[in-house]
DNA sequence: AGAGATATGTTATATCATAACAATACAAGA
DNA sequence: TCTTGTATTGTTATGATATAACATATCTCT
């Protein structure tokens, strides 16, 4: 995958998502001058496993399996860090955390939430009628949170 | 107000705020058969007293100045019973919760949030692109959260 | 190598939320 | 109105998520 297209609920090399997302975020930190530390990479590693969300604990729990720091505010951390420059991506309504889908795209994402099988898809260039809407009443939007529950296609066709 | 223009940004006679919303919870839970208990009544005044988002623990704080009840399940029991009947709703990014400002509208709201002044303007009928995006892939969206974080009108002008 | 900045380790605690069970209040039929 | 089942509330305990504060280590730049 080098394109960006839906690719959480549909087969996918799962691989190419791991590579081009350490491959792009270590670019990026490269010619920003940001230090993507032992610690951020891994917790990156970690969250690339899968299009699955995992809480901060549950990351930490590899991370200290790894020899990486055992307390919270290391993961904590870390996630801060990927989050700040959007290599990673916090889901609030699950409190929980996943590595960007679509690097490199300037995004305000949405994400659409499987409540069967919990994968995520990282749908970019939502937002468009909420900017739309704020901007009607004058507000400026700095950042935003879009996230959908539902039923995938997979799991809604078993249901 | 007994229209639904925007409102939490701008003056208004807040008193119908409350008024509407209580009279039209109290109509629907009659409808419906619910039971808008002393406790669960409550709760909705103290969110409908400004469109500021109170956290739970907040709201029990003065839930048990009231003499009615003064552990966490409480609160939390009635804040379930309101969110479920679309009375209140839950902002995720700030783990908090507002009444709603749209009764009676069967809304996927979406709610700005300033993070200066921390009032919060629910915009009736957003999502409407994000189901759109959804349905191409196949996904069918139960429940939305879409919230942004920015400046108000009046806060921007300070700045 | 030394100084300053950035990151990590560690302890402690804050904040948000729910499980489990007991006691009470309510509603609806006998 | 009594009784019986159900819904609600009270209470204790604990789980889950997140951060403050300060010590130590590492990196970067000169």
């Amino acid at each position: 995958m080098t394109k960006n297209d839906p690719a959480a609920f549909d087969e996918h090399d799962h691989a190419c998502c791991v590579n081009d997302g350490l491959q792009h975020v270590t670019q990026v930190c490269e010619d920003e001058g940001l230090r993507l530390t032992k610690v951020r990479r891994r917790v990156l590693e970690i969250l690339l496993e899968s299009h699955l969300a995992k809480g901060a604990y549950d990351v930490l729990e590899r991370l200290s399996s790894d020899g990486l720091g055992s307390q919270p505010p290391v993961v904590y951390r870390a996630l801060d860090f990927l989050v700040e420059n959007g290599f990673v991506h916090k889901l609030h309504s699950l409190n929980a955390f996943i590595a960007c889908a679509h690097p490199g795209q300037g995004h305000s994402p949405a994400f659409l939430i499987c409540r069967v099988c919990r994968k995520v898809e990282e749908a970019v260039g939502a937002g468009q009628r909420l900017a739309g809407a704020a901007a009607e009443i004058g507000f400026s939007i700095e950042k935003t949170t879009v996230e959908a529950i539902g039923l995938c296609p997979g799991c809604e066709a078993k249901a």
